[in-house]
DNA sequence: TTCAGTGCAAAGATTTTGCAAATCA
DNA sequence: TGATTTGCAAAATCTTTGCACTGAA
């Protein structure tokens, strides 16, 4: 999802596109990484100095119900979030750089699972997350040459 | 897991069998659903009258670590726990009633996927974070006869 | 007997709320 | 102009920490 698109969706929702929320959405664009609300607003706060916490958890609560955004769920706390280009779709997120990376295009081998799973325990399922976490490519070569010298 | 293997896996990481840890397991056991720690310290506090919620936050997190409990994520928050059967395995809570169901079974497809995946973006993926949210049973076929009602 | 484990009180961190002032449409 | 949105201060939650006491092994 483009800026552009983002700022429809608000005017869509018939939110208003206040300097405050375009900050906000500026900061997770330039951001690969999840960001804590704190770390949203440390950030936001350079652009535009006089924002305030609570305008950052009000925003970010209103993307993500947009599909904007998203919280990333990781088992050391569940209070990042990140841009969302694909609304729901399922994510990776590198361990050494935090970096989110969105993916989709492999739904049918997800639908025949559910299905599946469906199936052997009789639930009805609706919703499910999904996230990988582990290395990116860049992360990952990093590390391995580290390794190399350290023998 | 049976209640006798935890208090192994307590043993054998060289922990001490206390009643709060005991019952903190009992509680768990008994439950069905997820339940966050001050739920969990109320439902203690009926058996072990003098139960701290510190000892409870420590007994939770401890379980966590030695694979007896897991960790609940949900959109609403992520301060759930239930026991772990299966250790690492995946899972689906009912959003009705928040009955916790483990299951496994289906790892060549999740595996499959998982290869796929890494092939696509080149991460290297160490871990997942798999969850399902839907209806149980019960609770399905609950809401289904409230729905035929009132037609 | 000994040290891990506990409870309490207090601190810290995080998130939410109420409300007057500011501002987008 | 008028309804939203904001920032601030304060409250409400939630979680962690320090420390003296307790009790499992």
């Amino acid at each position: 999802m483009t800026i552009q698109e983002m700022k429809q969706a608000l005017r869509t929702g018939g939110y208003k596109l206040t300097p405050q929320r375009l900050t906000i959405l500026e900061v997770l664009r330039e951001s690969e990484e999840h960001l804590s609300p704190a770390r949203v607003h440390e950030r936001a706060r350079a652009l535009c100095p006089r924002l305030g916490l609570t305008t950052v958890y009000r925003t970010l609560e209103l993307l993500t119900e947009l599909g904007c955004a998203r919280r990333v769920h990781l088992e050391e706390g569940c209070n990042g979030y990140a841009l969302s280009d694909y609304g729901h779709k399922h994510y990776l997120v590198c361990r050494q750089c935090n970096q989110v990376v969105e993916f989709d295009g492999c739904d049918p081998m997800i639908s025949d699972f559910i299905a599946e799973v469906s199936q052997n325990t009789n639930f009805l399922i609706e919703e499910h997350l999904l996230e990988f976490v582990g290395l990116c490519p860049v992360c990952r070569e990093l590390l391995f040459t580290v390794e190399e010298e350290a023998r």
